[in-house]
Parts: structure tokens; C-alpha cells; sequence
DNA sequence: CTGAAAGCGCTTACAG
DNA sequence: CTGAAAGCGCTTACAG
């Protein structure tokens, strides 16, 4: 492929290596003319750095931090991602990275923020962060922006900012996708539930998205004709879920279907199932032992999932490529949309 | 990480670095006393090559052979394994490696036995594999068995073989999943019409497992009671279509849904359409252009899917890492049955 | 059977 | 602002 070396080009320039090495890596202190004809003769020739040499020579390391929610309690989703970046770590050999978690816990913004200032304090080349807590990430990135440290989206995505890239669901479609399930699953008259589990609803994206990609699948005039009755519930606490959901069902006798908007399902499954009303088709989101349990189960009956191993990989690479390679990543990557139910749910 | 190196080994050995060499690569011309102190000392320090070092001084380029059926006409389902082989070629950088295709034409066991003398006459250093035939398959893994010549099966898997790994789909599970997908779209009393396209259905292994996980489906005893009517069609033209299909309606009022076994759902789908019976739910497998088309008409409900490109970067790896790094992938590695409908087709 | 030496292409001080 | 040289860890021919 490419057999153009540094050499070939300080031969063709009239210059030593040394100088060509300085301007590629604009390590300034060349003349300016000197420096148009080497970038030209470099281009011309299509120099492509021997990478192997370079990893020989000087191993530089880069120091990338991730920035996640913690996996805890029931909600054992952001476990899975950890084990992308670690997949990650071996599959960039030769190369090495110096890779440091910091997790926060999920609806907490000062954690949020403390684990913000211990990232900017440990001075990484790279930042990959889940966006989870919309205002407290803009900040953030504002931050990074002014210190010029590159940062990567993953699973959410938010406007105003200069991330690189983003890896994760489409949201609206996503939520399309649970329409579409549990529109097979139940009657055309039915009625279905919707229900958000979040302390604030407002300040996390995907879930608003979800609701609207829902309720958009139902302007198709073949589909479920039912009510669509929406609610909030703070948290997923059993007697949150029952404290919204007795009075819903009491005053709702026609509901078939339920979706829940987030990976919560599994709340709204023991919800069911201690209210013997299991028999009520439940989709919901995400793919982890809580919620597969219900799978199994047959409490839940789909799970619309996304593929958080993968899309750690795809994050990580595209961030460690800008790093090394200068190589620019697509902005926005959306990511399969996967349906489970129990026959597929083994294999992931 | 690793930071022990030949010359380490050479002093505590009381060697030269060319001696240690010669016993890391094999290359005999070594007292055994000498071998022995020196294995037991790369042992003892832990000793791993340093890659880019290797590359750097001689890029080995191992030769893959990669032998898989044409995509052509409407069956593009094999279109897809290429792109992830050149994926391949990416990922390993800098590594290098010379990658040659051989395809033969689906159910052409001369064709097949033609492209089979290519390869042995190019002398790979490893094959990847699609054994869609199971004879010729067995025929020619026996002969790279006797020339030493590792192999890695993709997408079909065959018995009495020494492949090093398979990837793929578990065909048992994928017949289920389709099973319960129709299932959930037809009401429980109708009946259901499962389709078999291929000439020698007997030769291809993964249409009987699929058959046979299907069925196993409907011993639960929940599940759709209808008849389960079984035929076989010799080719996907619509002729040929039409010939058996015809006739089975004309005697079947009841049947609600079909599952074609294979990739050749579009033909099903043409038929349905042509004849006015779009409304049938129609599931198949595979996602890719003529099948998509289907899906979003409408005449095709569900497609259960493969991810071939996924499958074709696996593969590739267990088969590299075999080569340059000498490790032992696992044999079976199943890969995710995905559900697809016109709302989650969009994002493969 | 074994050792000493050259060189892969790059980066990094050092000298000027 | 620029060049000459050393060296990263390995492999390979050559000499003995």
C-alpha cells in the first residue's frame, strides 16, 4: 500500500527528515517556505505515516476518560457498556490508551458535577460521556471546548455542543418501534399505557422522544384505535408505581397494552404481577437480568433494546481514531433497534 | 503491560538475542538444553512479543481464502459478508493481510468443487468458509485437514469437521423465533403455511433446523392450534411458485400466516401479492433490498434476521488471531436472531 | 549450533 | 531554523 516514507520525501524536498517530521507534526520552528514544500510533496505523494514505527518508537498513550451513569439497584443497563470499552482496549493493540471511568449516579447532579471536576482535573486527551443529565452537560462541554479536549456522545445526545460524534438510539423511531409491537399484540379498540419513570421527565431527552415517536406510529389510520393514556411516575420504587397506577387502572377498564418509556420496565412488571394483572401486554426498553427475568417470566412480553456492548466499541473507536489518526468521525450514528421477546432474548 | 523483552531473556539465559529467536519461532538449529532454559525463561518472565517491532521489521502477510456463494438476481443476502471482510482489513492495521475471494454459485456443486482446486492451488495460510453444501464441504475440509490449513465456518456449520470456529445463526432458535412472531400476528385457531425454497432441501442443513425449531414452537400449549402445513418449492422462480402454492390454497381456506424458511421470502411475497393475498402474515428471514421492498409494502410482515456483516468480522478475527497470535477462538459462537418490522428495518 | 550486526520507519534529543 | 545520529524491539542473513 504505502511505501512512502519520511525519507522519500526529505530526499524529494532537498531537506533531512528531521525537518519533514517537524512539519508534520507542527512542531513549528520551520520556515515557512520550507514548510509549503514538504506538506506538498507529502500530499503528492500520498504519505501515509508507518504506524508501526511510530507505535515502536514512542508509545505515546492517550488519556481517555468515560463518563457514565453508575449501574445500581435493579437498573443494571449502564453495566453492560464498561465491557465494550474494555473490549475496546484490546482490540486498538499494538496501541495503548490509559482509559479511567467515572461514574455518577444517574438522577444525581452533584455527582454529577463532582465526577465533572475530577475528569477535568486528571487533564484527559478525550472525554466520552453520556449526556444523561441535559443541563449539567452543557456546562460541562463548555468546558471541555474552552480546554480544546475533544468529547464523545454515547446513548444520549444533546443540541449546542461540539461533541465529534454521537453512538447511540434513535429515540422517536425508537419509540415508533415499541408502538409497532404492542399495536400487534392487542386488540385495534384497546386501550394503552403509556408510563415515564423520572424524577423530572424534562430534562431527559430520549424519554420525551420516545413519547412522541409513539404517538406519531398511531396517526396510521390501520392501527390501535384505543385511548393513549400517558403518565409520569417519580421513581421506580413499588409504591410510586402503585400510588399512580391503582387509580389508572380503576378508572380504566379497556387497557390492554402498556409501554414503559425507559429501562424501568421491570418496576411496572412486578407492579403487574403482584396486581395479577400480568395478563396485560407489556413492552418496554432495554435488556438486562431485572428486566429479562420478566421476559421470561411472561410478565413483559417485548423489549425494545439497544446494543450497549456495541455501541461502547463504536464510541471508543471513533474517539481513539480522531485522537491518533485525525480521522473525523460522522456526527450522528444511530444504532440498531433490536425487538426481544423470549425465543430471541438468548442471544444478544 | 509487557515490557520484558528478547534481550532480556537472552541475558538471564546467558544467550544471544538470535539464539532466544530462534527458539521462540521454531526454528530448530538449537541445543535442546538451550531450548529448554530459554522457553523456561520466556515462560517465567512472561514474556509477549513486541508487535509493532514485529510488523515494523517484516510484515508477514498471511493469505486468507474466503469461499462463499455469489450474491445474484434477487437473493443479495450474500452481498453483505464482503463489506465486513474489508472491514476486516481495516481493523487489523497494521497488520496486513492478503485476502482473496472464491465465490461459487448457491446450489452449484460443480461450481463449488471448481472454486475448492482454486483455493488449494493458491495455498492459503487459512480459509474462511460457507459450507451451504454439506457434502462437498466435508469433501474439501478433509483435504484441508490433511494440508494442515486451518479453516473457520461461517454462516453454516457442518459436523466431522476440524474447523476452528463457526458463526452464525443457531438455525433451531431462529426457526422458534419466527414461530413466535407469527404466532403473536394471527389469531390462535387459523392456519399456518411454513415454505421450504431450495432444490435439495435435504443438503442444506440450516432450512431442516429451522423447520424443526418451528415446530417445537407450537408444543407449548399456549400457542396457535392450527394445522401446520409443510411444502417444499424447488427454486424461487414464481412459477415454481405458484405451482404448489396454488393448489394448497385452493384446498387450505384457513391459512392465516406463512414462514418461508429462507432468504427467498420475496418470492413468497411476490406470489402473495400478484394473487391478492397480501393480508396473509408473512414472515421470512433476511434483511436486504428485495426483501425490504416487501416489508414496506406491506406484504411481508416480519423478517427475522441475520447481521452478516457482524458475522463476517467474527469470523475474520477468530481466523486472524489463530494465525498471528495462535489463539484458540471458541467453536460455536452464536450470533443475535434480530426481529425486524417496517419501523426497526431502518437501522441494521 | 551460536553470536554479532544491520536495518525496518519513525521520534527525539542534541548540536549547530 | 535545520541536520545528523541514536535507538525503539524485532527479524534476518552472515560469519564462524
Amino acid at each position: 500500500m504505502s511505501k512512502v516514507r519520511i525519507k522519500d520525501i526529505a530526499k524529494e524536498a532537498g531537506v533531512s527528515i528531521g525537518t519533514v517530521d517537524r512539519v508534520l507534526h507542527k512542531r513549528g520552528e520551520v520556515k515557512e517556505a520550507t514548510k509549503k514544500k514538504v506538506l506538498k510533496i507529502a500530499e503528492k505523494l500520498n504519505y501515509k505515516p508507518n504506524i508501526a514505527a511510530r507505535v515502536l518508537k514512542s508509545s505515546t498513550s492517550y488519556k481517555i476518560a468515560i463518563m457514565l451513569p453508575k449501574a445500581l439497584g435493579n437498573n443494571q443497563y449502564w453495566s453492560k457498556h464498561p465491557i465494550g470499552f474494555n473490549n475496546s482496549l484490546e482490540s486498538i493493540y499494538p496501541f495503548t490508551v490509559d482509559m479511567q471511568f467515572f461514574l455518577y449516579e444517574m438522577h444525581n447532579e452533584d455527582d454529577f458535577n463532582r465526577n465533572a471536576a475530577l475528569i477535568l482535573s486528571w487533564q484527559p486527551n478525550g472525554v466520552i460521556l453520556a449526556p444523561i443529565l441535559k443541563k449539567e452537560s452543557q456546562t460541562l462541554c463548555m468546558q471541555f471546548d474552552s480546554l480544546k479536549i475533544p468529547y464523545a456522545f454515547i446513548d444520549s445526545f444533546i443540541d449546542d455542543t461540539n461533541s465529534i460524534s454521537f453512538v447511540g438510539e434513535d429515540a422517536y423511531k425508537g419509540g415508533r418501534v415499541a408502538a409497532s409491537v404492542v399495536d400487534l399484540g392487542i386488540e385495534k379498540e384497546a386501550d394503552i399505557l403509556l408510563v415515564n419513570i423520572a424524577r423530572n421527565v424534562q430534562n431527559v431527552g430520549h424519554l420525551n422522544s420516545r413519547q412522541k415517536g409513539f404517538l406519531s406510529y398511531f396517526e396510521d389510520e390501520n392501527t390501535n384505535t384505543g385511548q393513549k393514556i400517558n403518565v409520569e411516575i417519580p421513581s421506580d420504587a413499588i409504591d410510586d408505581i402503585k400510588n399512580v397506577l391503582d387509580p389508572i387502572f380503576a378508572t380504566h377498564t379497556n387497557i390492554k397494552g402498556i409501554v414503559v418509556t425507559s429501562s424501568r420496565t421491570y418496576a411496572v412488571a412486578q407492579y403487574l404481577k403482584e396486581s395479577k394483572r400480568s395478563e396485560l401486554f407489556l413492552v418496554g426498553y432495554e435488556v438486562f437480568d431485572n428486566n429479562i427475568k420478566y421476559l421470561k417470566d411472561g410478565v413483559i412480553n417485548y423489549l425494545i433494546g439497544q446494543r450497549p456492548i456495541e455501541q461502547a466499541e463504536k464510541t471508543f473507536k471513533k474517539l481513539f481514531d480522531f485522537l491518533a489518526f485525525n480521522t473525523t468521525p460522522d456526527k450522528k450514528d444511530y444504532q440498531p433497534i433490536s425487538i426481544y421477546n423470549v425465543e430471541n432474548v438468548s442471544y444478544l
